[in-house]
DNA sequence: ATAATTAATGCACACGTTTGCATTAATGTT
DNA sequence: AACATTAATGCAAACGTGTGCATTAATTAT
């Protein structure tokens, strides 16, 4: 296929290609009449401009890089970033840009992927889906003119001041959680959480504190351990924990999978969830018809998420609203389903 | 940050441009000694290329598009589209590609995606993981130099000639899945399969036919129903069949989501499974571990799917071995687990 | 010692756009 | 009718690379 640059376009047209470029771009220098004129040829012979000359002469790629991690816990991640993805991709897509989606460094060489996609200049801007920022990446970030929206974290430090951020609240939702238990007449409730990994844990955890502490809950021993995030530790925990649960009513499991987990355990042991043992689990993963009890969990509102993010980066990128900080922590979504029911009159 | 162009960065090195040009792509005519000093001031400088200008002089833009529609069905395309892509993502940026990740149209416009990318010059090559492929996109793929691969299907009509794939053989699946439920001993076996969608039924399908065919299995009703892929569909489908259900002793749910939907239904009524009725699914969904009875499936090898397409794409794009076709129907697994049992001596 | 060969580097153009400026055509003003 | 103004288009330069060709420096051959 012989792909017709603007000139060959121009002489089509039978005029220069400076004045096809003002038509296609909309120029008021130009006569609605050729203009016409040119959008139509340019139509039927589905012409597109290049890219790269374009980016090079204007400065803008019409990209849009998402840089995301690695979906590494297979089924929540999955869900999660899986489902954040697809609503990325609509909205990016929906407002003419395509998605460069990379990991934060390459696989092989370590390198970042930040600096490599602003210094190459293939992006208008990042949305950084990523739980952690080296301070290369920040240094770059901060000293380019690119545009970025944060959709994961406020990065720990004092770099939070001037960024962009859309995050789900996981010191409230975690709060929430526990929230539940504690109106599902729960007095003895812990929480599984994963020390040395996510800082979202940390939060959930210390929602988690605070909403014990609000309730005027006093619990002599550790009410908060380090469990992986899977099906396995979950259901291991309870295994190897069983003198545990004949001291506690309720467990905050942080993550879907990890609830699941240990419902399974316990469902094996003999103990009746959530009349024994109540459990409340993280993320609303996709299971709600099949597994049993349906879970009590949080919900994460994805697509608001990615919407939010979105408008807000290409507002940036074009220049509209550049002043203002959207600096948003969202709102989650407690769903009260069988693994742990509130009473009536607590509220 | 002020980024550094390859004219700036010779002027520190006291040389003309081309010259570092020549160095930093490693050209035979520079002397080792320059080209080392011009990467070791590289390196310190952190001096990236301009992707723009490279892609204008070289026609190269080091992206590969992958087009793969939206995740519709939240799960099930999620577990499978979503590893899927996971591991695409991880081949191409492996080989030192970003990768712009596209729907087929955009979703606005309903333009096609395939075309804008080849003639924006935006993408190296494309992976096409996708359903179907219309006319248009057939001639633009066809007349353009751009290459690329299929991970989806041999599309229709006379297409399949000359093009490259790689995809998982859902004929075989089918014939191997319902072998499974004969080798089980069940003789009644009914399949559930969506008509008007995805050619990949129609295979499992056809699979489903042969094997049935080819163990002298004679069935006078309709033994092929036309059910949704969804858990709800599956379970439905039970709900509102159960006078069938005692003429049959086995399922091929095509889908593992209608599957553990069917199963869920079959519980409710009392039916056992395997026992009653054996069940198999089909894509290995990851609910192993807490979906009782565990199910028996085909599993979909996609990692190796991924690095084979992206191999050969890459191949192509770097020249090598342009000639030879890569045509390759991927053999299937089939995972013996609960839901339907194989009988000793069956073989 | 000079010419011929080879090795290394510099010069200048091209890739396909956008855009400031110059030019031409059309319209309005005196 | 001559001039000033406005509208529409053309011309040419620039964005940052890569590369053919010319040039210079270094080496070898005579």
């Amino acid at each position: 296929m012989f792909i017709l640059t603007i000139k060959e376009l121009a002489k089509i047209a039978g005029l220069n290609h400076s004045t096809v470029s003002r038509s296609l771009n909309d120029s008021p220098l130009i006569s609605d009449e050729t203009k016409q004129r040119v959008l139509k040829l340019a139509e039927e012979y589905n012409f597109e401009l290049n890219a790269n000359a374009r980016g090079m002469r204007t400065r803008k790629t019409g990209t849009i890089g998402v840089i995301m991690q690695e979906f590494d816990d297979k089924f929540r991640d999955l869900q999660y970033l899986g489902s954040l993805m697809n609503s990325l991709r609509y909205r990016i897509e929906e407002n003419q840009y395509d998605s460069i989606i990379n990991f934060p460094k390459n696989p092989k060489t370590g390198k970042s992927n930040i600096r490599k996609l602003i210094q190459q200049r293939k992006v208008d801007g990042l949305l950084l889906v990523i739980q952690q920022l080296d301070d290369d990446d920040w240094k770059v970030l901060n000293e380019s003119e690119v545009p970025f929206v944060s959709l994961h974290y406020k990065w720990p430090g004092n770099y939070q001041e001037n960024i962009n951020y859309v995050y789900p609240d996981n010191y409230r939702g975690g709060y929430m959680a526990t929230e539940c238990l504690l109106k599902a007449g729960c007095r003895k409730i812990i929480s599984l959480t994963e020390v040395y990994a996510k800082d979202e844990f940390q939060e959930r955890s210390r929602g988690f504190r605070d909403a014990l502490k609000d309730w005027g809950i006093v619990q002599n021993r550790e009410n908060i351990f380090n469990v992986k995030s899977s099906f396995e530790f979950g259901y291991s925990f309870i295994m190897e924990n069983r003198r545990l649960l004949e001291e506690i009513d309720g467990i905050f499991a942080q993550t879907d999978m990890k609830a699941i987990g240990a419902i399974e355990a316990m469902k094996e042991l003999g103990i009746k969830v959530p009349e024994n043992i109540a459990v409340v689990g993280y993320d609303d993963i996709d299971i709600d018809y099949f597994f049993k009890p349906r879970l009590t969990t949080i919900h994460q509102p994805r697509e608001r998420h990615a919407e939010i993010a979105c408008k807000k980066l290409i507002e940036m990128i074009e220049n509209n609203n550049a002043d203002k900080l959207v600096q948003m922590i969202m709102e989650p979504e407690m769903l009260i389903r069988e693994s742990c029911v509130v009473k009536e009159g607590t509220e």
